[in-house]
DNA sequence: TGTACATCAGTGAACGCGCGTTCACTGATGTAC
DNA sequence: TGTACATCAGTGAACGCGCGTTCACTGATGTAC
């Protein structure tokens, strides 16, 4: 049953594509192969013709998707870089929104996965650090702008962006991952976090 | 084998506080009954002598973390209402501090289990969320003597007295567990994150 | 107060189950001639 | 270009293992008389 080169390669990606949604939704802990490979449309033996173990699957799922998750931005960002100030601020407020909340599995790979990695191997935090990083200097780059058409010297501002950068990124993950925890169990202070998070962003 | 009443209560406050720190440190799913009863001083048949579950004890565990932990909070304050402010900035500067984000297991719950929460029972999200509007409760206070400390008119203070107290909270755990899942894999980064993180919350 | 008996916390073997992983096999793909 | 053979992605049974949970048993505790 051997398949094309191609395919193979789309196969794989779609183990990838249905464990970065399982992985996010009930933790990496929670995902069996079994289910995986079922859920992207395979027997669970051939797992291991693609990936040398599940450590080395969930580094790569780290990888993809933090990689999917900066290029769409930095591509929409770049695409109209005048009117990316708006699109940043937009992002912003979706990103504490009720459906991000609700949905983890196509969500943000940084919220979902921030717990469990720090008790994975290193191939996985690395490349969960990578992301955070590339998620960083996007932030500092936005933020520049924002802080420069605001009539700041472009000079002086480095050293406040980036402070600015990592502040906003710890606590867009850390109102969305609190708001999910009690969601069910306190859905009034679950939208009030959002909320006040939103609020606080864009001021 | 029977034990004392006294015994057998202080046997399951043992297992209980022996969870707490394992589930803290490994995650709910990364802790066996088998191990935690061996941690615990007992072999493991023993468990269903004092809960009915896994999940039962995972509620329990986190009511008695939280409770633990807001306590102690409120009796330190209480013992010195005015000197409490001080101990308020010291406990938040602490809280985003290397050696919290590098022991876990004595470390704060609501970071250590905010992600798992959001997948477990009803039982145990209300027992979090409980944890969290105490700790909420507690900002309100002791922002709302800050904020009155510096001048501010104690009949208009309210509002924003919640929505700080709500956005330091999550700030805090967002910068803890984010430090906490890149510690070895960008030390660097990973201590920045602690220092925004303490100059934002004390100014 | 002393004796007989029921209670029940703790033990350790066993349950079925799903986990991550391995393996022999299949058969279409890709390659060497 | 056509044929023969090696490759290897996918299948599904099987591996040992640890999971949460159940159970028969033990024997000191707690209680009823």
């Amino acid at each position: 049953m051997k398949v094309t080169k191609e395919q193979a390669a789309q196969n794989r990606q779609a183990i990838i594509d249905a464990a970065a949604r399982m992985f996010r939704e009930q933790g990496i802990d929670g995902v069996g192969l079994n289910d995986l490979m079922k859920a992207a449309g395979f027997t669970h033996g051939g797992f291991y013709n693609h990936f040398a173990s599940k450590e080395a699957l969930v580094a790569e799922v780290c990888d993809s998707a933090f990689s999917q998750a900066v290029a769409g931005l930095n591509k929409v960002y770049d695409a109209d870089p005048d009117g990316s100030l708006k699109v940043f601020q937009k992002n912003l407020e979706e990103y504490l929104s009720a459906d991000h909340r609700d949905n983890p599995a196509c969500g943000c790979p940084a919220a979902a996965l921030v717990v469990d990695t720090a008790r994975q191997g290193d191939a996985v935090q690395c490349a969960y650090a990578k992301g955070i990083e590339g998620f960083v200097t996007i932030f500092e780059k936005q933020l520049t702008r924002e802080m420069i058409e605001d009539g700041a010297d472009p000079e002086t501002v480095t050293a406040a962006v980036r402070e600015r950068a990592i502040s906003t990124l710890s606590s867009m993950i850390g109102s969305l991952v609190l708001s999910r925890a009690i969601a069910h169990a306190a859905p009034a202070l679950s939208d009030e976090i959002l909320s006040v998070g939103r609020k606080r962003l864009t001021e």
